[in-house]
DNA sequence: TTGTACGCGTTATCAG
DNA sequence: CTGATAACGCGTACAA
């Protein structure tokens, strides 16, 4: 284990001094180029790599964005970050990541803890109540909001009026008449707008909703099927594809037919939709694009601008075989 | 925006120095308990927080845990990072994260950037070539190799020879003789050791084994579909079960029933296996806990200890309806 | 028990 | 153009 070289001693083998050094590194502008040059060998020669520590250290803020999301296996999330990720890469900046496990304390201790080391915060589909949000935002550091809206902070969200009407208006056009929301997690900010913007479409489109409780994976799909048998609707919306897929399957598993006795839709359509039995109809939406604009929304705020409009992604429809024509069910149980 | 409290501002308000006020912020043994108790109201009334940044740079290593990932939207690495995030959290680590995007020279850089803010780091699946993981692991920090064996490393592994066996015991006693595999990433070190174990297993079993490139998503297995069906194999094992499901989907929509005319197994139980049609055969492995165990190598060594030996993970097989009876196929196109 | 002074590794200011 | 030197905010020998 070598000792680490330093700015000192690449001064001292060069035979100059640690300002001299430290300039002909970051290519300060006033410096005679066979300085530099010598500088350079001599740095390269003893392995000389500048403590970035130090560096940011000395420079102010780390550049660092915190991220937290709800949970790190959803894998809306997953792609939230990996754009998010290759975005504030490409800007010179690192992530440090904090998984709130879907508990608003643990989120809010999160933002606590990560904005000791951050530059700036990224919020993912927060789960935190209006006053814990508020004490997120009292941070000194700039914090965009990615799906759910706020004042006098960045924010980045799906269009969910745009995608409820996309929806609803799809299945009313195969002529389903009453739909069942299947809903996510109660602490959801996008749920919350799912219900929202699905009621007020379904009022103008003339169209019976009813609401169930639910959660964001296949497991809160599946437990959703009795329930989803007995009511009335033609047509389920759920709150996520993963949702979608686990109701499926119930339905394949107590002989339902999909979608001749029951359309299935969802929100995200993330890749694995394509491959449930039959396919998911759902709503893409760019995730990675999330991360992406909350990028850009930072570097803008960094630069010292004020926070530029929410932007809203629109999703686009993507019909699969999950949604039919409606068709009074064969079978009640 | 105030200005940041620093710890000279406490000392002045209190009317003492510094040192004292660092000693009774951080428990230090020796000084009055009522000058703590002092110090502490002082600090709590200004709103003092200690600069994190500052006092781990002074302490020296950073309190952090630089990871990469090919792939941040893989299931399976979403859990490794959950179970290492819950564990290093714990443990008063952070986590920096690094997509590779599956490439190897991407990985190198990664390890060279995140190793200057990290105490330690973890590559998970690394896709480093041998000459690479030597570079990565004569850096200045601990490594722990998740997947992936080497020498002065830390190792937490599937047990591939276990699960293998586990497979193909459950293939032949359901008849099967002449089986296919699917494979994954050809930078993948894992899915040379499926296919490694696999070989043996089929040799010991007498088992005919098959084996086709492929990679780790939905559309690898899908459009996989006309070799295997091409094929004279009776059963397939896909290097994951997103691949498992790309699979079932192709063999869906060609017609081709699952189990009668063909099984279908794969590595890894992510949640959505058992959602597909049918439910897919797969080995559960407890990936969040190879995280875990990375941490607690990572602590072991950074206690100053060496290396412990190897942690191998025994996976489960649970079968499902995508695996049944081996029959001749009815149709060959 | 407390305070003074120094150092962590770097960059920036200000003389020269 | 270059070299001392002062920060950045904190912890801690060492001295008192």
């Amino acid at each position: 284990m070598a000792e680490r070289v330093r700015l000192i001693d690449v001064a001292r083998e060069a035979g100059t001094s640690v300002s001299t050094v430290s300039r002909a590194l970051n290519g300060s502008d006033l410096i005679s180029p066979e300085v530099v040059a010598h500088v350079r060998a001599v740095a390269g020669q003893l392995g000389y790599r500048a403590d970035k520590r130090a560096q940011e250290f000395k420079l102010g803020r780390p550049l660092t964005v915190g991220v937290t999301v709800p949970d790190l296996t959803n894998p809306f999330f997953s792609e939230v970050l990996k754009g998010l990720n290759a975005s504030a890469r490409a800007g010179g900046y690192r992530l440090l990541i904090g998984e709130s496990s879907e508990d608003p304390a643990e989120e809010l201790r999160l933002v606590d803890e990560l904005v000791d080391y951050s530059g700036a915060l990224v919020l993912c589909s927060s789960r935190l109540t209006r006053a814990g949000l508020e004490k997120a935002l009292a941070q000194p550091v700039p914090v965009v909001c990615i799906n759910r809206t706020v004042k006098n902070a960045g924010v980045v969200a799906i269009d969910y009026r745009a995608a409820s009407r996309l929806l609803l208006e799809h299945l009313t056009g195969l002529g389903h008449r009453r739909v069942l929301y299947v809903g996510g997690p109660a602490t959801s900010w996008s749920d919350g707008e799912r219900r929202r913007t699905l009621r007020r479409t379904a009022r103008a489109l003339d169209v019976t909703l009813d609401e169930i409780d639910g959660g964001w994976s296949g497991n809160h799909g599946y437990d959703a099927g009795p329930t989803v048998l007995h009511s009335r609707a033609t047509a389920v919306i759920t709150f996520n594809d993963l949702v979608g897929i686990g109701l499926l399957s119930w339905m394949y598993d107590n002989g339902v037919e999909v979608p001749s006795e029951l359309s299935v839709a969802s929100y995200d359509d993330i890749p694995i939709a394509a491959y449930s039995r039959p396919p998911l109809t759902s709503l893409r939406n760019e995730r990675a694009k999330l991360g992406e604009l909350a990028w850009e929304q930072l570097t803008k705020r960094l630069g010292g601008a004020d926070w530029p409009a929410p932007d809203l992604l629109t999703p686009e429809l993507v019909v699969r075989a999950s949604t039919g024509p409606a068709r009074r069910r064969a079978r009640i149980r």
